[in-house]
DNA sequence: TTGTAAGCGTTATCAC
DNA sequence: GTGATAACGCTTACAA
């Protein structure tokens, strides 16, 4: 690999123009040298060590993202998102998967630690991110999600709503007549959970002589399509689900097929995050739709020039819900 | 952040020491003088630069992967497998997402090779990737699909053996007496839309009075969606559909039951892949299932210790034919 | 406008 | 068994 002292070398001048050259300062070079330099990088096929060149400036252009499972089509888009966002601003994004694991998330963790990477974008498996770890780093960190009292000190969070999404989200089943409708939330007590538990039971108190329920499962298909199917085949058949992730309604949707159920003439099922997918289910799916392009584009903004000795700042974004076929369609009026 | 300069300091030692300790070498210490370094080094929490370790040993201990579309699950499949393969190995996976763009992945390959990983394991979104960039640049390329002749002496490769596989994924529908199937290839004329193309071809050839056609569409499910209800609406409307991929075979259900279909009473699917939702979309998905974590393993081990000047080496793996509902399930005897 | 040289934080050679 | 010290490839004062 051509390094900078061997195109200074062929070109006749020295390693500092070179760098001139290629970072357009801090000083100006003649025409001719420039282009004498630029001739020979490209004869040489000169490409700057991002290593060295990081080393030596203290930055490293780069933003971790640490997904729980880059397997949920969810997170997927995110990422999408967030490196398309990234990419304007020239800086590249390290996917790192926990693959729904605490202990893959501490790893990922450390070793963005390592690698000096800029700031970070956390979507955590757990309740409990390892927050100080990135802050003694001096590396500043922006959730994708709520956080909780004491982590809201160490980063800043950018998300919507989960509360009053599930209460809109519940209100639309409810709207719709159905008189029992089941809470299918993700496992463990995370903020985000305890908020769609509370959006979902504000809606449910709002309403006259509703069954409710509340049941949990792990965030994939398979684990609620078999949540469901217990679920479903019970004595207490509930007419409405509301799932806290569109991974989980797919698996509702899945159960429901297997049983014989129609959905939406048997079972309305809705979902959360409006990915793509929710539109080529069988049948379409309504959901929670997750401002996804424009959560990207605003993590991105809040990262620029952010250091860990700012003040967290925590947005809220809006959603959108979106009626589809899944839950009978829009409610009526 | 604390460096090796201020725990030699405080360890009253030098820097060579701290080295020595943190690398096991390649000198001895002292154990009393090692237990001075390990406590001072807890003391200010020091971490070492891997960007610093990196750019001394000319390693990164990182594999580049580059995915077409990670919106796509059998690619995030892939990236999950991969990762896990290359964390016994201590090596740090980085994912960059085509998201469908020649141009994108040309970016990611120069990103790729300015960040220095130490291989790259190459899914391309187009028939002529960029070896040549990667083979300047001293990077060893395994490819995850069949390559040109042409590329085959730039990079090594390891596959499956699509023309068998869409041969026997063919038969079945054929064994069934489906008299009319449809090949829905990808777009362009890569070598792996060949194989598929040849596979299919074959196993039509080997049947009586069959109707046989071919469609394409890019690999997603809405596109695969929009091309099969029109063909699905069309005078002609085939039987069955082999899909090269498991994305397109879903939107393929979704167009059925737009249609108002029934699969497989009125149309039989079998996609390609073996993504996990196979096994829960509506109905079960019959499919080609591609040995990811055989895959995984066996890259990452092709890539362990090879430089480019090795030979490149080409190793075909088997795959599993699984027929499901989707299909008609296992074919009669 | 250009060159010299001192970092950036490691590793590893070579004396002691 | 340890400690100077020269790389690694780049950026950027500072000098010329």
């Amino acid at each position: 690999m051509a390094t900078a002292r061997d195109v200074a070398r062929r070109a006749g001048t020295s390693t500092a123009v070179v760098s001139y050259v290629f970072n357009d300062g801090p000083r100006g070079v003649a025409p001719a040298t420039r282009q004498k330099v630029l001739d020979a990088a490209a004869e040489l096929g000169y490409r700057p060590n991002a290593l060295a060149r990081s080393l030596s400036r203290g930055r490293t252009h780069s933003i971790g993202l640490i997904v729980p499972d880059i397997c949920n089509p969810y997170f997927a888009e995110l990422a999408r998102a967030i490196e398309d966002a990234a990419g304007t601003t020239g800086n590249l994004l390290l996917i790192a998967d926990s693959a729904l694991s605490a202990a893959q998330e501490r790893r990922h963790t450390l070793s963005l630690i390592e690698r000096q990477v800029d700031s970070v974008v956390l979507v955590s498996v757990s309740d409990e991110p390892d927050l100080g770890a990135f802050f003694e780093a001096g590396i500043p960190v922006v959730a994708l999600h709520p956080l909780s009292e004491r982590d809201r000190r160490h980063a800043s969070s950018l998300t919507i709503d989960y509360e009053a999404a599930a209460q809109r989200a519940t209100e639309h089943l409810l709207a719709h007549g159905y008189g029992s409708v089941v809470l299918l939330n993700g496992p463990g007590e995370s903020t985000g959970a305890r908020q769609h538990r509370a959006g979902f039971d504000r809606a449910v108190a709002g309403a006259e002589g509703v069954r409710a329920s509340a049941v949990r499962s792990e965030i994939s298909r398979h684990r609620a399509a078999e949540v469901a199917e217990e679920l479903l085949s019970g004595p207490e058949r509930p007419r409405a689900v509301y799932c806290t992730t569109d991974e989980q309604a797919f698996g509702v949707l899945y159960a429901a097929h297997r049983i014989g159920l129609t959905v939406p003439d048997d079972l309305a099922v809705v979902g959360f995050d409006g990915t793509r997918n929710c539109l080529v289910s069988i049948p379409a799916l309504t959901t929670v739709q997750q401002p996804t392009e424009a959560m990207a584009r605003r993590v991105v903004e809040i990262l620029a020039g952010r250091t860990v000795e700012d003040e967290p700042v925590h947005e809220i974004l809006g959603f959108e819900f979106v009626a589809r076929e899944s839950s009978g369609g829009p409610a009526p009026a």
